[in-house]
DNA sequence: CGATTTTTTGAATCATATCAACGTACGTGG
DNA sequence: CCACGTACGTTGATATGATTCAAAAAATCG
């Protein structure tokens, strides 16, 4: 259950047994059905979440009813509504499963007093941060500056298993389009 | 010289006297006059700059040689190309300066001891790439789920003070907008 | 003041959104 | 296991909104 955590973990930040033990008594495994609901938008986000298996998606929702997909997350990504977790605000965000999917849950008590007793864990939760921030950094880059289909062949190219796995719309709502119009990108693509 | 970046780390994170005064020998003054760049684009990036006073502005060229601005700093911030910076790789931003400026500099190898001998600066280090990845995300969030008038009516709220000192074009790269549909979306907001 | 940069405006063009319809695949219940 | 219903992707026609190019007006700097 919790093989992937710790690959991960220690492939950043290397743990001797004890470190893993104690760390492992702050963790919740926790299961969800695709569709089901980890986090809805108003309440307050109280964990963070490690993705074991399966894939969600994080998103707001407009006034007109539309979904805007902020942040995917399946095997090995943390996925969160992370102001909300820090500051106890209500959330922005809705997270849900695309797909059935095995969680490692770290509450907010848990996370602040692995801040506090482990230092590795701070360099963990650090790293772990860092690469969010440049992956985000990227996203806006390509946004900002590329043609639109030059930015989804880098984004098959960089996630191809997300390409795979979800819906074609939910990706055209990741990069602010329509379904209609990344369609057209494909075509238009493809047809070269 | 140093009073707003100690300021701003025990803001975050308090320091004895003495870990002020070892952090102080890290750290590298240093003046930009208006225009002059920090970082060009290719070469590597060596500092992570805290911006006492003045204003700067990191940015990509695309192919036809549009400027596309990733991010605004001024007095209080951190800017940097921090893929580079932590990798080695060749930078892809560039940065100068908008206003004459004074920045203080942490080299790689300040930054790295810095991590090891400081827990706190690791801290700061943490809480500071938080608070950049949080309003990123907001900016994002923006991006894709909010109308034109909307989202520039964010920026101002949130930046009053980047809206005053720099100039509307550059606000306008910030957003992703030519100068020209800025200026209209302008002229439509003020017009209510 | 003169020169340069910045902002505004207008007209034509291009790209994306919208609305509607259709075809297909998939999963579920009968 | 089949049939039906739902979700998904594609296509077309039209509308909307942003970009581009050009020029003028306004603001800023030396």
């Amino acid at each position: 259950m919790y093989e992937l955590f710790f690959r991960n973990f220690t492939k950043k930040v290397p743990l001797t047994q004890e470190e893993e033990a104690l760390i492992k008594t702050y963790l919740t495994p926790k299961k969800l059905r695709k569709k089901q609901y980890l986090l809805q938008e108003g309440d307050v986000c109280k964990n963070i979440a490690f993705i074991e298996a399966g894939a969600l998606k994080a998103y707001s929702v407009d006034d007109t009813g539309n979904e805007h997909i902020i942040q995917f997350g399946i095997e090995g990504w943390i996925i969160s509504d992370l102001y909300s977790f820090l500051t106890g605000e209500p959330a922005t965000y809705n997270i849900d499963a695309i797909e059935d999917a095995e969680l490692i849950l770290i509450s907010k008590s848990a996370h602040e007093e692995l801040l506090l007793k482990i230092p590795k864990y701070e360099t963990y939760t650090r790293l772990n941060i860092t690469g969010a921030y440049l992956a985000m950094q990227k996203r806006l880059t390509s946004i900002i500056s590329s043609p639109l289909a030059e930015r989804y062949a880098n984004f098959t190219a960089l996630y191809p298993d997300i390409v795979q796995r979800v819906p074609q719309h939910m990706i055209a709502s990741y990069m602010g389009l329509t379904p209609e119009t990344l369609s057209r990108v494909r075509r238009r693509i493809s047809a070269k």
